[in-house]
DNA sequence: TAGATTGTTAATCGATTAACAATC
DNA sequence: TAGATTGTTAATCGATTAACAATC
């Protein structure tokens, strides 16, 4: 009995953005909106926003709007910031301590408890406060501890098999930074997120400018 | 006389997927290769392929399929890997240090020329041998050398300012990290990454799973 | 030549936008 | 109540997929 039908990633690529205005919303003090009023700031229409949050209920009222912080903490259930992601980095390199430290991922619930790494000279060290442990600790890492994300920021030749590794010792979602489409392994779900990729479009759309 | 229509960013997007997919081919030595057979590879149609490819020329011949090396060449020349964008870092912190290591970018055509902060304690520091300079030197830097784009890792709540100095600046394109969006200024070319975005639509896909 | 595979047009599908009755 | 604005259905638009004649 499924009785509500899938919602479409476009829906729910735009869910954080939502989160942010909400949260930009909230800061300043504005406790109530309209679907227009928030579609001038937002740059998308009235009628995506309706359609989107009906997606997953009826948070508004007519005449009135929505009620900001209602409709906020709304977003943030459904997006799961309220579960609290038990989350490691595997690869201690400059973009594993740089994601270790980024002041944001807490804030959306995401809860850093261990870092990993094979480099010797790496093991023993730590930031923020946690210890950089060996690889091969992590099987033992996450039966002691219920590790919902792996981050990966290895090199790309070590990716596809330290991405099979984290699954097998039973973790169900990959954060890959490498310039690779890794495939689902064990059932995991995969965010690629293709950071050179992301500039080469920049680069692209620079060139058409220029040419125009 | 604007003969050919401006190709939808869903095309652009996949380029670089394209790109890394024929760098791979061409590594292992295969020399062409039809819509088929890549569509099996990247699990995406062979229609969408020949679509994609044809807003940009008949690289194919019938009968054949594609010579990689050629397709990926064209390909390279249509994301302007061959322009050789200069490129600068403003904000010196974990992700601007990460970013600035990041191996990728040389290889995809952007030469890192200038690393800017302004905090005095980083100021004269370098980078993979390259000074950190202090914020208010890049007008001046940007007058000596052809600044094409900047990637902005600094403060969320410095971001708007530095993105308007930065196009005031002379810098045509900005590579944003900070989670807002980043509004058009002076006529720039704006990328937002929004990694924390990312991380959510993840947190989101597995408790999705974990309720199915 | 015959088989394979492109380039391109037409059909389908899904996502976005418009419209409006319901109702606060 | 009258005005405003939602939730939702219908219309439109654009992107993806299918089909096939052209041709290597």
């Amino acid at each position: 009995m499924d009785e509500k039908r899938k919602v479409s990633i476009a829906v729910v690529k735009r869910l954080p953005r939502y989160y942010r205005y909400l949260s930009d919303l909230l800061a300043s003090g504005i406790t109530r909106i309209s679907s227009k009023e928030l579609s001038t700031r937002m740059g998308i229409t009235a009628s995506q926003i309706r359609q989107d949050l009906n997606c997953f209920g009826g948070f508004g009222q007519q005449g009135y709007g929505y009620n900001v912080e209602l409709l906020y903490n709304e977003i943030k259930k459904i997006m799961g910031i309220t579960t609290n992601f038990k989350t490691v980095i595997i690869g201690a390199g400059n973009m594993g301590r740089a994601l270790a430290t980024y002041p944001n991922f807490e804030k959306r619930g995401f809860e850093l408890v261990g870092i990993f790494d094979v480099e010797p000279s790496l093991i023993g060290g730590s930031v923020k406060g946690i210890k950089i442990m060996h690889l091969y600790t992590l099987e033992k890492f996450c039966v002691d501890n219920k590790v919902d994300i792996a981050i990966l920021t290895v090199p790309h030749d070590r990716t596809p098999e330290v991405a099979e590794y984290a699954t097998r010792c039973g973790i169900q979602a990959l954060w890959n930074f490498s310039p690779m489409d890794l495939k689902v392994q064990n059932g995991a779900i995969i965010e690629n997120v293709h950071l050179s990729d992301s500039l080469m479009v920049l680069g692209y759309r620079l060139n058409e400018k220029r040419e125009s």
